[in-house]
This record gives C-alpha cells, structure tokens and sequence, in this order.
DNA sequence: TATGAATGAGTATTCATTCAT
DNA sequence: CATGAATGAATACTCATTCAT
C-alpha cells in the first residue's frame, strides 16, 4: 500500500491535500503509530497521547482518521488480521499429495499463529475482548474462523475423493487445527514460551499432528496409493 | 487482648498480633475482594475503590498487604491457579478402562477451562501478560503446565501397560488436550462463544476426541480387551 | 459571471470583486449560518464548524470576515435586533381609540418578547453579556430603549391630546410595558415556560394591564370620550 | 469563614476528620472559590480547574463533594437564592398601612432583584438555562415564584379585609411586581445598566408603582381610611 | 496500626484558530 | 482569495497512591 503511493508520488497524482480523514499515507502512519502503543501496552494502559507521539500526527488529526480510541484499535486489528491471515490459504488448493499438503498448510498455520508480532497481537485483543467483547468476536470471526471455514471446504473436498471419511467434518476441523498448534497456543499466550517456536519444532509437531488425524480419518484408498507411491 | 498478651507484650511487643501486612486472615480477605472485582470487571478496569468495598478493609491497609495494584493482582492469580485446577486430575488414577477414563478427564478439562469464570480469569491474564510477563508464564506452569504433566504421566503408564504405543508422550499428551478442547478454547478466549459450551456438546467433543487419539495411539492389545469387553 | 466582468477583469483584477471581508453577500451568508446554529445552540454549544456547514463557507473564510467567534456573534446580533422589533410600532401611529391602539401595542409587544425564538436569542444575549457586557447594553439600546422611547412619544402625545394626565412619561412608559409582560419575561427567560403563552393569555393579561394603566392616568375627558362611545 | 476555622482549630472543636464530602468548611471554601469563578466567567466558560484553583481544594476533592460541575453549580444557586430572597418578605405580615407596606415591601424587592450580585447570579444562570432548563426552572420556582406566591397570600388578604378589589389576583400579583421594577430588570440583566440603581431611584418608582397599582385595584374604604389618617 | 480524605497527574475527546495548498 | 486539514491547548472527570489523623 505504501508502495503504491510513493508510486503516485513520484506521477504526482495526487492533486492537492487529500480530503479530511483521506490521505492513505496519514492513516498509515496512525495505524503504524497505534500498532506500536497498543502491542506495546494492551489496549487499555495505551493512551491517545502515546499514539500522538509514536504516529507523529496530532490529536486532532487522529480523531479526524478515527471515531475514537476504539475504533482506531479495531482498525488496526482490521489490517493486523488481513496481514497476518493472507496467503495462508493458498497452500489448500492443491489435492496431488494429502498428507504433504495438510503438513505444509499446517506449518504456516502453526508458525503464522505462534509468531511473536501474531501473539502479540491476539493478547491485546483477548485483553480488550473483556471491555469489547464483540472486537474479540469479530476478530475470531474475519480470522481463526475464516481459516477453520476452509479447512473445513478441503476436508471435504478430500472426503468426496474418498481419501478421507469423516462423519463431522466441522469437528474435524477444529481438530486438524489443535493437532497443529498442539500446546502452542496456549504457551505462547500465556507468555510461557517467550518466543516463537523453531521452525523444527513447528515440523515435529505437525507432522505427527497430521499423522495422528490421517490414522483417524484416511479411508483405505489412500492409504493404498501412498504406499503405491511409496514403493514407486 | 488475651490475658497472656499482657504479659508477652513487655517481652516482644509484636507476638500475637501480626506485623504490619502479615495478618493471613486481612490477606484473605482483600485477596478474596480482589478476586470479585478483577474477575468481574478485568484488571485496568478495576479501581481500588471496589476493592476496597468489596474486601471491607481500608484503601490504607490494601497498601500495607500489597505494594501495588498489580502486586495485589499477582497475588490474587497465584491463588487462583490453585482453586481452578484443584481436583481436575484425581480421575486419572484408574486404568480399569483406558477410554473412560480419557473421556471422563477430558471432559472435566474441557468443561473447566472452557467455564465462564475460568474464562474471564485468563482473559484477565492474557490481558496483563502484555505488561507483566512473567504473571502468564507463572499461571501457565502452575496451571496447564502441572496439568500436562500429570497427562503425560498417565500416558506414560497406559505405554508401560502395553494399553498404548506412543513415541512422543509429551507432545501425545498435548494432542490429547487439544482434542479434548478443539477449538474451544480460542472461541471462548476470544468471545466468539459469549457462553460456555453444553454438557453435550463438550460430550460430543471430547468422545471424537479420544476417538482419534486413540486410533492413533491405541496397541492392538487395547483394541482386543475393547472388543472382549464390548461382547461381554 | 455575467459578462461584462470578463471585460472589466482586464481592466482591473479588482473591480467588481470586493476585497477581503467586503462582499455584502458572503457576510450576509455567514451571518445567516451562525444565526442558525447560535440561536439553535447557545454561543458556547455553538461551534465554528457548525457554522461552517450552515453558512456554506469554508473557516478561513468566516476568519476574514469576522476576527473570532466572539465578534461574529455580536454581528449577529446587531442584526436581529433589527429584525426582532421591526414593525412592532406601527400601531402607536393611530390615536383614534386609545385603550384599543395600546391592547394592540401591548400585545404585539408582548407576543414577540416572550416568542420562543426572540427569547432563545435573548437568553444567548444575556448569557453572554457576562463576557461581552456592551452586547448587552447594545442589544438593549437599539431594541427595548428604542421601543421604550416609541412608547413614551406615543404617550406624551396622549397627554398633550388631553387623554392622560402623567407626571413622569419616561417612567409610566416603563410601566405599561412591564404591564403587559406581567411576570412572562422572567417566567420565559428562566425556562420555568418552556413554551411561548398562547393568545388568549396575552390577551388577558395585557387588557387587564390597559386597565390598571388608564385607571392610573386616564383623564376624566377620555373616560367621557369613552363611555360617549360605548353608549353608541 | 476562614476565620471560623482559624478559631474552631484553636478550640479543636472538629473532633477527627468529616466524612468524605461532608465537611462543611470545606463545602463552604468549594462553593465559594465556584462562586467567584461562575459570577465572573459564567456557566460554560468556568472551568473546573479555575475553581480548583480559587476554592483552594484539589479537583478530586470537589468532585467527592459535588457530583459534576453541573450539580455544584445547582448547589452554588441553591445557596444564592436562600441568601437573595432571605427575609425580604417579612415586611409582608403587616396591615395596618397597606400603601406603606407596599412601597417598603416593593423597595425591598426592587433593591434585592437589581443589586450587582444578584443580577450577576441571574445572568449566570439564564445563560446555563439554555443547555439545562431545569436549573433555570428550579431556580425560578423556589426564588422569584416563592416570592410571588407571597405577594399573592397578601394581596388576597387585604381584598377579605376589604381594602382592595382585584378579580385575578395572580395576574395582580405579577403587575404589582413589574411596577415595582419599571423596566429596571430588563436594564440590569442586559448590562445596559452597569451598576445597580439608586435607593432615591428605587423609591421613585416603587412609590409611583404603588400608586398605579392602589388607583387601579383600591377599595373606596381603603381611601376613605387613608384620607381620614392623612387628615388626621 | 488502620483509616479514608485528599491529591493531582492522568484520561479521552473537542474545537477555535492557523496556514499550506 | 478561498479552502479545509491539521493543530494542540483546553475540557470535565477518574483513580492509584499518600499521609494526617
């Protein structure tokens, strides 16, 4: 986005001042300010003045770009869960290799969710979900849900290939995913884990995750072709 | 006041009667004031005034127990930890039927954690892990971390058992955890679900759960005894 | 616009335009907003911005007519006091039936004194006459005074016509105006009426006060020049 | 006031520390320091810090004290109009000279209304009335309608005693007021006067409103009585 | 020692005014 | 000249903490 507009910078498109609570590049640089404030404190210890500092903008500027304190956070949510949940998906589409598709989308899951800047994150939305509960549901929604929506699509899909038999696909859904995450949520939350887990870690875990949930739910038929291509 | 306080008075002035902040009782009870207030209302939200109303002792007394609001907080999730996880594991000590059991702990896990007042408490902690890290990572090794232990134990001894065939124990019992929950928690953590999940649904599950990690993990002797004891 | 400006504009750059704060037109539009929005409001509720919006001109704009907020509102109300109390002394022109002319006066006078939006302004005079005490004196000056003097000319005539016998003009003239207000300034002003009186109230009182008047002043020839015509 | 505590510190009269928001010194030293800042700047423009500042008290202690700046400015009225309307109605309870008590009576009430402080406390709060017309009300029906009410008991007596004819005496009531202050509070809350007028004024008027008045409503009894005292 | 009245720095938000475009 | 985006001082009000009683 900013690239775009340093682009238009230099075309000089951008004619005059933009309008009030317009210029893409002064949102920007709140939200920007606001990520640093609120992450760094929680919603609740981060004050206005704070944002004022950190963004570089005045406080009049910021209550021009955002209704109030609320809204400016859930729009930086907003932004934080397209970038966080982006390109997470894609990995989905191909049905080639099962099990080697649900590990890769697994890993980027799992590493995407346990990242530190991700944690960081979701602890300042779980603390503000007590004051606003719906931000915390709306964010549970647009992002976890979204993504459980789809790997509920290619479960699915992958029972209609006979690869897999599931009676609640939903439910196994949700499994798929905790087999991945496998503890991780919970300790990099908690602020156990004080950093992000390894990347041979993440594979550990999510290679016996999908082990144990190809064990429960492969039908015979894929088990039969990948020891066909096993021995190939 | 006693009659021999008289007498140990000229002795040591401070026998009998607390020092200044060493009354377990006081402690008790702004700690039981605290409770109330964080619970309801969060930690930022909290004021030392309801504390101070709820506890029946005085905004002075408070700062002789507790150096400050968050010393007071700290505390308070110490004492906490203990009560939720209290009693959660005694179930795990019977190996009569390896599926009922997991099934009956799982259960128990899922419905505490998942309960409105469990909830709210870690949010809470979620919340203040931003800015005091360590008050997590202590509630998460007190808390899940004992719990996980005390799951890897009973694993470990299904395994010696020959009930079970597992490679990783500490991360199966992770797995079985996430199982038992599958999206539960996040939904809860987040305000997704605004009520704790039904008897039933928990029920539901928690069986598949077992279900898959026992697919998973289940040694052809387990499955023998099952079916032996299922035509019996 | 019109044509023969292209013309003149070659001539002089100026003409035609007026310079800075000069254009009738344009202060008659910013007078016209903020009358909206100051009597609508009250001068400190009322903002520059709402302004703004109803007068349909940009800040800067108001700025180069009016120093601040402050001057732009009495601006204003140098105005309305022309408004208010235009046409209000017509009736005194006629002597024909003198008790029939000052009911007539009296409650015309009366009607628009104690009307919601001659009392709203009059509340925002007063209210800000704290600040501004020559607002006041002014707005007082060339509205009540002016009528004041309207009413004593009027009855001086009466006296020199032979209809009433009073010592101190300037003081009776006083006294029958406050005669038909009869307690509805203060009550209006005080919010204590939150709406206008109707009709038929103004009617009463202000017969009632006629009465009081012309039994204090009237001559013994205007009672005959009564009484004469009544029998008629 | 300052020297009443002076001397009660001396005698150590105040035993202990009042209750929050219940000592009345400093209830007192508040509305005082509120009083000094409302009269001067008004409603609106007051600010709490300004009053902070001038009561010589911290800003949480005023608002232990008074609720909002709303609610002290109410009690700083409060407080006004007992003070301004205090003993100016006990020259009513005689009879034995009804012009006299009513010239002593209307001077009393024409001094009270137009002196500086009052009129400045009036000012106050018809310009709080426009953003909250109960204050304007309340203040209204406790101050000048209390007054009225007065007025009228009296009024109604001397019509039984057969002194005076009057048909509505409410209506009668409000006259007689107005004639008392001919114009002069219309003069005063504009600020057209600046300074209060004086006793000879004051009598001037009243004595003259009087006169108009007893013409008006007189019984030929009440003449003959006081043609037979002046005769006397 | 316990109390709770007093403190004042801190909060989010508004709005008259300026000045680059 | 006109514009309206940006400014930042000012607002009412809160609350963790202190300290005289």
């Amino acid at each position: 986005m900013v690239d775009t507009t340093a682009e238009s910078d230099l075309l000089d498109l951008r004619k005059g001042r933009p309008a009030a609570g317009q210029d893409p590049v002064k949102r920007a640089q709140i939200i920007e300010g606001a990520r640093r404030v609120f992450i760094d404190k929680g919603f609740e210890a981060a004050s206005m003045n704070d944002i004022t500092r950190e963004a570089g903008v005045s406080k009049g500027t910021i209550y021009v770009y955002f209704e109030n304190k609320e809204e400016l956070f859930e729009a930086l949510i907003e932004e934080e869960r397209g970038t966080i949940f982006k390109n997470m998906y894609e990995v989905l589409d191909h049905f080639d290799d099962l099990r080697h598709t649900l590990v890769k989308f697994g890993m980027g899951l799992s590493a995407k969710i346990t990242s530190a800047k991700v944690i960081q994150a979701q602890r300042t939305v779980v603390g503000a979900s007590d004051r606003i509960p719906e931000l915390g549901a709306r964010f549970y929604e647009r992002g976890p849900k979204r993504g459980h929506d789809k790997v509920m699509a290619f479960l699915s899909e992958a029972v209609e290939r006979g690869l897999l038999q599931i009676d609640d696909v939903d439910l196994a859904a949700y499994q798929f995913t905790e087999l991945c995450l496998a503890g991780l949520f919970r300790q990099c939350i908690f602020s156990y884990r004080t950093k992000a887990p390894s990347l041979a870690e993440i594979e550990h875990i999510v290679t016996s995750g999908v082990d144990v949930f190809l064990k429960a739910y492969a039908t015979e038929k894929f088990l039969a072709d990948e020891r066909a291509s096993a021995s190939a």
